[in-house]
DNA sequence: AGAGACTTGTGTACGCTGTCCACTTTGTTA
DNA sequence: TAACAAAGTGGACAGCGTACACAAGTCTCT
C-alpha cells in the first residue's frame, strides 16, 4: 500500500507550507521566552509544540543559539511596537512642546511597562547570544522603528520644539537609554526586584524627573 | 589491611578541613563565572575542580541555584571591594567639594571598569536566581559596604559639601544607579557591545556629564 | 570506652538537553 | 522520467542536574 488516501494525507502527514515550521519554531520559542525568559527557550520543547522531531529544527537553524537569536529579534520587535503605539497615542502636531515632552515620556513608559508586564520577553530581547550578532535591521528606507531609533526621533522633536538645546542633543540618546534600561533591569530581575508596586511607580516617576532635569 | 599508613592518609584520601569543600566549590564557581558568566557555573565542573564527586555538592547546597547564589554574592562582594578601593584612592577631607565629586566619579568608574574588565563576574553578580533571594547583607554594624550603600554615602557627602541640594537628594541613588548600570549592561552584553573602545569611553564621559547635569 | 547518631563523600541511575550521523520522503527541475 | 536538493525521521552520544542507597569518618552521651 504505497499510495495514501487523501484524508490520510491531509490529516497529519501532509507537508506544511513553505517556512511554516521555521515560523512555528520562532513562535513557540517566543511563548517559551514569555513564560521563562531566554533560558526557557529550549529547542526540543519548541519542536514538540510545532509537532516535529527535534532534529527538524536543524533544517532551519544552525543550532539552538540561532533559534534563540530569531526569538530575541521577535521580542525586540514587540518592544518596538509597544513604543511606537505609545508615541502614536499622543495627540498634537510635531514640534508642539507639550506633545514632544509627552511623546518622550510615552517612550520611556512603554519601555518600563513592557519590562514589567513581559519580564521574560524583555530579558530575551536583550539576551542575544554572542554569535549571531545583531543585524541592527535599520534597512534605511522609512523611519527607524528600533527602540533606539524611536528615542532619537523623540529627542530630535524636543530640539524642534525648542525645549532641548542643540548642543546638548548630541549623543544624549545613550545616557537616557541607559537610565531607563538600567531601571528596568534593576527592578526586574535585579536587586530591586522585590520592591512593591507603589514604590516602583515612585521610582519610575523620580527617574523621569531625573532625566527631565538633565534636559533643561 | 584495614589500617592505612600515615602517608596514605595524607596523600589524597584525607578528610578535608571543615568547610573546605564548600569554599572550594564557591571559588571554582567564581572562576567559571569569570570565564563564562552565570551560565558557565556548572555544578559538575565545579566539583571536578575541587576533586570530589558531583553529589558531594549536595551536602553543601540544596541545588545548583543555591551554589550559583553563593557565587553571585561573592561576585557582588568583589564589585563592592573595587568601588571601595576607588573611593579610598581619592585624597581630601570629607566634605571637600572637589574630593566629594571625585569620589562619586570613582564609584561610577569602578562600576563600569568592573563590568568591562570582568564581564562574566559582572553578569553573575546580578544573576541571582529567583529563589535564594538577596540577604542584602546590611548587617547594621559599620558602614554599608554594598554598592548601593557606597553610592548613598557618596551622595550624602555631596550634600555635606554643599554641591547637592538636600531636596534633590531624596531617592537620587536609584536614577544614578540605573544610569550607570544601564550603560554597563548595554555596552557589555547588550546591543552596544560592539562599539569600539574609544567610543565606549566617550559614552561613559557623556553619561557622567549627564548625571552631573542632573545634580546641579 | 563504647554505641548510636550525624556529617560528609561515593556509586549508580534516570530523565532531560543539544547535537551528530545516516536514512527516507517529497517537490522541483533538467 | 531521472536526478537532485530540501525537509523531516530515527537512533545515538555526551553532558547536565538530581534522586536514592550506601560507606566511612566524627561527634556526643552515657
Amino acid at each position: 500500500m504505497t499510495g495514501r488516501s487523501a484524508a490520510e494525507k491531509s490529516q497529519a502527514q501532509r507537508r506544511r507550507p513553505r517556512g511554516a515550521v521555521r515560523d512555528g519554531l520562532v513562535a513557540a520559542g517566543l511563548e517559551l521566552a514569555r513564560a521563562g525568559g531566554p533560558e526557557a527557550v529550549v529547542l526540543r520543547e519548541a519542536t514538540r509544540m510545532v509537532g516535529v522531531v527535534p532534529n527538524a529544527a536543524y533544517r532551519h537553524f544552525a543550532d539552538r543559539d540561532e533559534l534563540l537569536a530569531a526569538v530575541c529579534a521577535a521580542a525586540m520587535r514587540e518592544l518596538a511596537d509597544r513604543m511606537a503605539a505609545g508615541v502614536a497615542s499622543v495627540p498634537g502636531a510635531y514640534g508642539d512642546p507639550g506633545a514632544a515632552r509627552s511623546r518622550l515620556g510615552e517612550i520611556g513608559r512603554a519601555y518600563l511597562n513592557f519590562a514589567h508586564e513581559e519580564p521574560g520577553l524583555f530579558a530575551t530581547a536583550f539576551a542575544v547570544p554572542q554569535q549571531h550578532a545583531y543585524d541592527a535591521q535599520a534597512s534605511g528606507d522609512g523611519p527607524d522603528r528600533t527602540p533606539l531609533g524611536q528615542l532619537r526621533a523623540a529627542l530630535d522633536e524636543l530640539v524642534a520644539a525648542g525645549i532641548l538645546d542643540q548642543r546638548r542633543r548630541v549623543g544624549l540618546e545613550y545616557p537616557i537609554w541607559s537610565t531607563v534600561h538600567g531601571l528596568a533591569v534593576l527592578t526586574g530581575e535585579g536587586p530591586l526586584r522585590a520592591v512593591p508596586e507603589a514604590a516602583r511607580r515612585q521610582l519610575e516617576e523620580r527617574t523621569f524627573a531625573f532625566i527631565s532635569d538633565s534636559l533643561a
